[in-house]
DNA sequence: CTGAAAGCGCTTACAG
DNA sequence: CTGAAAGCGCTTACAG
């Protein structure tokens, strides 16, 4: 029913092969045929199946991106960055939800990586000893976890959580308490190691709780450990356990930023307009995922090349939620 | 290089044609050679190439989904229960996000309608005059907007807004402010109309800021033209312009609940974990997202059927930040 | 520069 | 119940 190939070849007189080329803008066809062709598709709307393209070419213009959860705002600005950068090289996206179900993550790159090129894991919370699978499958790339003989993006927090402990000594913290993420999670290993340097080299005591889901409900548990504990220094795991412990410590009457110092991850843009306002540790997520379109797309056009491992840095956006302790701040 | 069709029948010695019936599970096959064939083609690993088939039936086995803005909280909850629904009846998910571009809408319908078998649009910011281009594209379901002739899940707001005016005068309010949404969305029309309705019943002055775009930062500007009104309940067209809102609120000292009565509309998760908690108007995205998909599932099968309208219902969900004029709540 | 032919991997009337 | 054949709409060596 749509118009086709051959309906544009019959109405030119000329053979599908021809047209095919001239509208692919093969140099082997003379040009004025070419134009002539073009015109006439354009003017029949012709659109190329991109089905029956896929099944001779065999490459589907599509990629499959897999996230944990869309709800998580960690989430959006890597698929839209990855999203934009995809339609821009013309590259269609599917995209794979698994609701934080890390047995689900293999089986669902399975059935992806048969319709498109090649797959984006984002944050995969596959344990250690299975992410080699998702290599067999397909071109892939990793983001926000390291895999070992795998193209990767990942994000440095070192650089941001050194930061946080610098700024929170300055303030004259001399405990820091740290609330943390999923234990499957690799960023969580990652941002513990982290910290636990960072506090080495300032001589500041770190102590944890946890784990704890990212999302706002677990920050309001943990605000009752926290409180009991009488820390006066946190950092989340993330923004979204940030804003939660913030949320119930106001309930409680505490105020953040005067009794208590709060900072998260991921800079969210929530952090900025929370009261008070949350410091956070700035994530460049939408950089990370149009960088791992762009390493994605030069693996399947470079079968050869070697998989590239990216990484890139963070760095600390002081606002509202961190002060001095004891101290009261500007008088209003 | 994976195994196909031809592979799995040279195997066993027999016609792809028969392989292709026995692992449709075809009743036309003799019970003992379909179990045979199929436990063969599991042990070499074959997987149906999806593209192949696509092409051969004319289905894609995929639905696309348009979407304004995933990182706006209302659309995860209805992405994340199509992709559910969908994946149970074995379809993909194509997704697309507009960044809120009403523009591309259009555009992007037409190249996504080549790659699947139908579109669901969610809150499509598209003018009027060109909604019935969508339905001539491919077999359609609207989310949240009606389109005279084409299938729709709507959501009823006029029970939440009822609800929520009614809560208001009953806690002594007697004007109440809407900070409007874009003025090309569906629901802003929509809300802006039931509100209105609804403040005559109960003989409400009712008075319009706006229109803003549905983002906290919005909200923050709200705030101050809200504090110069001088206005005690304000209804706005989200959560995430109340939630703005309520955070520049406190900026200013103002105690919403108390000074200042605020309602939200989505229910989103947020909306429990602010401080305070904020007043909403439950939104069924979920069911929405689910519906949709049922619709659209059914039109494929039978192309015959008349597209169907379903509204589903909202309500209001009461927290702290709604109180009664000028009274102090409890004591603490 | 252009065309006829084969092929991508499946499905499905049409014959047995 | 099973097989040979045609076809889905494209692309691309292979010949001219």
């Amino acid at each position: 029913m749509a118009v086709t190939l051959a309906d544009v070849a019959q109405a030119c007189g000329i053979s599908p092969s021809t047209v095919s080329r001239a509208l692919a803008g093969s140099p082997k066809v003379r040009p004025s045929t070419r134009e002539h062709i073009r015109r006439v598709a354009e003017q029949m709307g012709y659109a190329p199946n991109r089905i029956a393209r896929s099944l001779s070419m065999g490459r589907t213009g599509a990629i499959g991106v897999i996230v944990p959860d869309i709800a998580n705002p960690f989430f959006p600005p890597i698929i839209k960055a990855i999203q934009a950068r995809a339609a821009r090289k013309d590259t269609a996206v599917l995209l794979v939800d698994t609701d934080e179900h890390a047995g689900d993550e293999l089986e669902r790159a399975r059935v992806l990586a048969r319709q498109v090129d090649g797959l984006v894991l984002v944050s995969p919370r596959t344990p250690e000893d299975q992410l080699a699978e998702f290599v067999r499958l397909a071109p892939v790339v990793f983001v926000n976890r390291r895999v070992e003989g795998a193209a990767c993006v990942l994000i440095e927090n070192a650089d941001g959580l050194q930061q946080a402990v610098q700024h929170l000594t300055a303030l004259g913290h001399q405990r820091i308490c740290y609330l943390a993420g999923p234990r499957r999670s690799w960023s969580n290993r990652q941002r513990r190691a982290s910290l636990a340097a960072a506090c080495a080299e300032f001589g500041v005591e770190l102590s944890e709780f946890g784990p704890f889901e990212p999302q706002m409900q677990a920050g309001v548990r943990a605000a009752d450990l926290v409180r009991a504990s009488g820390y006066t220094a946190v950092i989340a795991y993330d923004d979204l356990i940030a804003l939660g412990l913030m949320a119930r410590l106001a309930e409680h009457r505490m105020r953040v930023g005067r009794d208590i110092s709060v900072i998260g991850v991921d800079d969210s843009p929530m952090s900025g307009l929370a009261y008070p306002t949350l410091t956070s540790i700035h994530v460049p997520g939408a950089e990370a995922g149009s960088v791992a379109v762009d390493l994605l797309l030069r693996r399947l056009d470079q079968p050869g090349s070697d998989p590239a491992v990216i990484e890139l840095e963070t760095h600390l956006v002081i606002r509202g939620s961190t002060g001095s302790v004891r101290l009261d701040p500007l008088p209003t």
